[in-house]
DNA sequence: CAGAATTTGCAAGTCATTCGCATTTTTTGC
DNA sequence: GCAAAAAATGCGAATGACTTGCAAATTCTG
């Protein structure tokens, strides 16, 4: 594993949210180039160290986010707060038996699935309605 | 409405799944440039008439798909086949009441959610095992 | 530690999408 | 209907996320 590698799986496993390219880059403790950031989240997503997302917001537009897997780690899925911008888990998966109904009910082999909620998150509201 | 908007929306009232923008441009009946199917698709999603999501694929990219929202049609969820490209419409949101739950749970305003499978469809499937 | 294999940095390229601005179309008031 | 005002369109250039070619640097293998 190299440097690159393993200062990005570092920082994912530090996270307490999904991290962007450009929250990587960002970050002082990723010293190299965006093109091996990218390079090496591909790499660390095809060996399943992270799983990835892409979302769109307004704000930022649409960006792929990456979280580091560990052993405790369910499959989980994510509010978006399009306000602040920060991510809140929403647990794990929950859909495991929706998915083999629908495999069985469409004869589809389902490999992946894309779940998350976006909207404006408890404090952002409290700043919204209080401040006018 | 101008034409572009009619023209456009009248393709994706037609559609039994849902269009992006490369393949709104690639339809005949579409006559007007590329920018405008953008600006028009932003108008008509503004107003109500349709509904758009952004689904990653590793064929295509990364793309906004759009759908016309029609008096009957309840909000739906889609299957993407990675192998045909194909959607399948796996039936009008269930997921209202966990909206509600999550809501409450964490005190969120939930305005949106995005969900959607991929995997290989039967058809797909089928013609992948038979041909090896 | 040398040589092979892989990864990285850099800069240029791709692709979906947006934007500025002049022109055309649509709408509004009469 | 019609002229003026408002809005939409076309074109081409710009943006931003992400990828790629290639030479140099790093990591792996024995």
């Amino acid at each position: 594993m190299t440097k690159a590698r393993k200062s990005l799986l570092a920082v994912l496993k530090e996270a307490v949210q999904p991290l962007s390219v450009a929250d990587l880059v960002a970050n002082p403790q990723i010293a190299c180039n965006q093109a091996t950031v990218y390079r090496s989240l591909r790499y660390l997503e095809q060996q399943g160290y992270v799983d990835s997302f892409v979302l769109h917001c307004t704000d930022h537009g649409t960006e792929r986010y990456y979280c580091a897997v560990t052993e405790k780690s369910a499959h989980s899925h994510w509010f978006h707060c399009t306000v602040c911008h920060r991510f809140t888990d929403v647990g794990s998966c929950l859909l495991a038996e929706d998915l083999r109904r629908w495999e069985s009910q469409y004869g589809f082999s389902i490999t992946d699935h894309t779940f998350f909620l976006t909207g404006v998150c408890q404090t952002c509201k409290e700043l919204t309605t209080s401040t006018g």
